[in-house]
This record gives structure tokens, C-alpha cells and sequence, in this order.
DNA sequence: TCTGGGGTCCTAGGACCC
DNA sequence: TCTGGGGTCCTAGGACCC
């Protein structure tokens, strides 16, 4: 989809079309004055110098979405607020509205299904679509039923998307994003050298920074150059697994299939703190949000029907560093309290004497709560739990009112 | 005042078992 | 001069993706 969480607000503000916006983590705050002081008219009708600015905002979140606009400025995904402000203070700010966005990512999803049914999920925006057994999926290498995707996927939701069509995964990734917005590229097997080859080996998907970093280091820029290097070379500088992979990746070679269900591995909901937290001095604070943490994915897990055996916390420190601790319990669980318990004595096993930005609960190796033979013990009956655990104190306690003393 | 949130997969060492 | 070999599970960290 393109610009998707942008292209959603955009269809709610049409007044925003052609200008730069971006989408943003961070707290809700100027919108919702915005909509309060113009609840007497429809969205539509919100004059757009009434809308916040990216130089009037607050908050440590990064850009999730920008227009293509805003793309002009140089603005994009993943960008701190910080720096998007400096290349772009007068971008229009809107948060992510979660809700809106899976129902559009469940509609567009739902209208591809209907044409082509062998579709892989990649995520909100994403999917793979397998045209082998499609009637007409080869005529004109596969244009004529992208454009009918693209065309239906309009009409039921007014939003655009680009498609790639190759004769595999890891190309059509790749073709994707020759033509956006709006756009269909069809690459075929011949056209490797002439079309992928020239690319940075950072558009090939699984090649992130920190290997795009090796191999610029090692000479290696461009895929072609990649694919011009020993299989053995690349295995030596990047272990067996990875090296072979590469070398199979910038000649096009991929023979994954198109999977059209999975189940989830893990669970877990995280939160970065609007200023930096100390374990001892806010511990009320980071108490409560840790217990609301716990509490959020124990729904989580009981809203989608699964149990899970292992408990984990994260945590990264003010100076970026993330920190895990797990811990596997006998029984699976979906127990907000028993989950809480458990997070909290991995909690003990890390050092808490920086300030933290970020806390996290998980909770993993999960399995379908009907398909468990026994029920998991009531919560407070784990024996999996160290005994300690009834006697010490957890570090971070629920919050209560801060006493006078200190 | 840099740097979200929700995921998957891989690696590597150690425990433990047969 | 001695320390098997293979397999699985657990834990911590890290790369990468949307």
C-alpha cells in the first residue's frame, strides 16, 4: 500500500492532499484540541491551517508514514520527530490511529483474497499474492491482473498500492517499489542484470544496515557486485547461512513459497516512557506501567485464544542498550497475575541502576488455548516460580500514592 | 530533546539426557 | 596426557522487517 497510515488520514482530511503530512508515534494532544474546537463540522471542513505542525511538536516518537510531499524534504519511515522537524518544519503531524488502519489493511486484504486466494500476510501493509493458479494471472506476464487488484483494492477503499510481479518472492519485493505510487513493474528472469543488478544491495529484503555497512566496507555496493563475489568469499565474511543466502539473493534465486497461514511465536507489548525512568526514584511510576503491560498482553493473548509458557521482560537504558530476561514456566498461561509475578522476578536478574527509556513484557511459546489438555493451574500455584518469590518484594511496585517522605 | 511498537529468525553457550 | 557423540531445550543478544 502506499504511504499507507498518510493515505488513511487522507482520506478523512482530503483538504491535506498535496501537502506534506506525516504520521507519528508519539502522544495524541493538538489533534484532539483540533477535532474539540471543530466538533460542528465534518473533517472535511477542518481549515488545514487549524492542523498541528512539526515544529510545534513534542515527544520522542518516530515518523511511521510521510506523504510523498513530505518524501521531497527528505522526511521518511523510521525518522526520529527531531530530525524530520529540522527538514521539515512545516509537515502536518497526525498520530496513528491503530484502529482505522487494521480496518483498511482487513478490507484491502479481504479484496485480494477474492481475487487471488494463495495470499501471504506481511504485515498492515504488505502481502504476498501467488498468480500461478489464477485464471489469466500470466496474461502480459501478470500486468493484466495486478491492474485488476490495484483497480478493485481502489474501489473499495480509495487507496492506492504498487505491485511488483516476478517470478519470485525476493524479486517482486523488489519490483514493487520501482513504480510508486499507484504503480505495476513486471520483472522477469532475464531481466536481473539489467534491472536488479545495478541496485544497492541494501534493497535486497534481509540485508539491513549493519551488513549494507560490512559489505560497503569490503568494496561490495551494488547487487551485482554482490553476486560477482565468490560463494566462498561471502561464506567466510558472513557465516555459512548467511553468506550462501546472499549469494543466492543477488542471482535472483528464491524458492520460498507463498504461505497462507501461520501461527503467532510470541506476544508482547512494549512502551518508551515520555522522559527517562530510574528504577528507585519512579518506582511507583514504572509499577504501574509495568503491571498495565502485563495486564495488556495477558488480554491480548485471551482475546486471540493462545497460552504461553515463557515470560519475558525487556528493557533498553537511557543510553540506548536493550536488556532481555526470560523465564519458562511448567505451565502454559494466559494469567495477567502469574504473568506479572513471573516478569517481575526476571526483573531482578538486570541491573537497574540506569535510568531506563523502555519497558517491555513478552510472553512466548505459545500455543492455542483450546488445544491444551490440562488447564494451567490457577494463578499463585506455580511451582516453577523460585520460592523467593512470596517473601522478596518485586523491585517495582504497583503504583500507590507517593509517600511524603522520602 | 536523537532514535516507536510489534514481530520473526538466527546464533551460541550451557544444561541435561540417552 | 585426558577430556564420546548426538539431540533438545533454555536463555541472551542481535539483525532485520513492516
Amino acid at each position: 500500500m502506499d504511504a499507507f497510515f498518510a493515505s488513511v488520514e487522507l482520506l478523512r482530511y482530503p483538504q491535506l492532499k498535496g501537502l506534506p503530512v506525516v504520521i507519528g508515534g508519539g502522544r495524541r494532544g493538538a489533534d484532539d484540541a483540533l477535532l474539540q474546537r471543530y466538533a460542528d463540522r465534518p473533517l472535511s471542513r477542518i481549515p488545514v491551517e487549524a492542523f498541528p505542525l512539526l515544529r510545534d511538536y513534542v515527544g520522542r516518537g518516530v515518523i511511521t508514514t510521510a506523504t510523498y510531499p513530505a518524501r521531497q524534504f527528505g522526511v521518511g519511515s523510521a525518522m526520529g520527530m527531531m530530525k524530520a522537524t529540522r527538514l521539515c518544519p512545516q509537515a502536518i503531524v497526525l498520530p496513528v490511529d491503530f484502529d482505522e488502519v487494521r480496518r483498511f489493511s482487513r478490507t484491502f486484504k479481504a479484496v485480494i483474497r477474492e481475487i487471488a486466494p494463495v495470499m501471504e500476510d506481511r504485515g498492515i501493509d504488505e502481502v504476498f499474492i501467488d498468480f500461478t493458479e489464477v485464471p489469466g494471472g500470466q496474461r502480459e506476464g501478470g500486468r493484466v491482473l495486478a491492474r485488476l487488484i490495484q483497480k478493485s483494492i481502489f474501489e473499495a477503499t480509495g487507496l492506492t498500492c504498487s505491485i511488483g510481479v516476478a517470478p519470485n518472492k525476493l524479486i517482486a519485493k523488489m519490483a514493487s517499489e520501482f513504480d510508486k505510487p499507484n504503480g505495476i513493474s513486471v520483472v522477469f528472469e532475464e531481466d536481473l542484470a539489467s534491472r536488479i543488478w545495478p541496485l544497492p544491495v541494501r534493497k535486497i529484503n534481509g540485508i539491513g544496515p549493519k551488513s549494507g555497512e560490512k559489505l560497503a566496507g569490503l568494496h561490495v555496493h551494488t547487487i551485482g557486485e554482490l553476486a560477482a563475489q565468490p560463494r566462498e568469499w561471502l561464506v567466510d565474511n558472513f557465516g555459512a547461512a548467511y553468506g550462501a543466502w546472499m549469494h543466492d539473493a543477488a542471482w535472483g534465486r528464491d524458492d520460498r513459497p507463498v504461505v497462507t497461514e501461520s501461527e503467532p511465536v510470541s506476544m508482547s507489548r512494549e512502551t518508551t516512557f515520555e522522559r527517562d525512568l530510574h528504577a528507585v526514584r519512579d518506582r511507583a511510576e514504572l509499577g504501574a506501567i509495568f503491571t498495565d503491560l502485563c495486564t495488556r498482553v495477558a488480554d491480548d493473548l485471551q482475546r486471540k485464544g493462545y497460552v504461553g509458557k515463557t515470560i519475558g521482560i525487556k528493557l533498553r537504558y537511557d543510553d540506548f542498550r536493550t536488556a532481555t530476561r526470560d523465564h519458562t514456566l511448567e505451565h502454559y498461561t494466559a494469567d495477567a497475575a502469574l504473568i506479572r509475578r513471573t516478569a517481575g522476578q526476571c526483573l531482578k536478574r538486570v541491573d537497574l541502576r540506569q535510568r531506563l527509556r523502555l519497558l517491555g513484557v513478552r510472553v512466548g511459546k505459545l500455543a492455542r488455548a483450546e488445544a491444551l489438555a490440562t488447564p494451567a493451574p490457577p494463578s499463585g500455584s506455580d511451582e516453577s516460580s523460585p520460592r523467593v518469590a512470596e517473601h522478596t518484594p518485586d523491585l517495582f511496585q504497583d503504583a500507590r500514592p507517593a509517600p511524603d517522605v522520602g
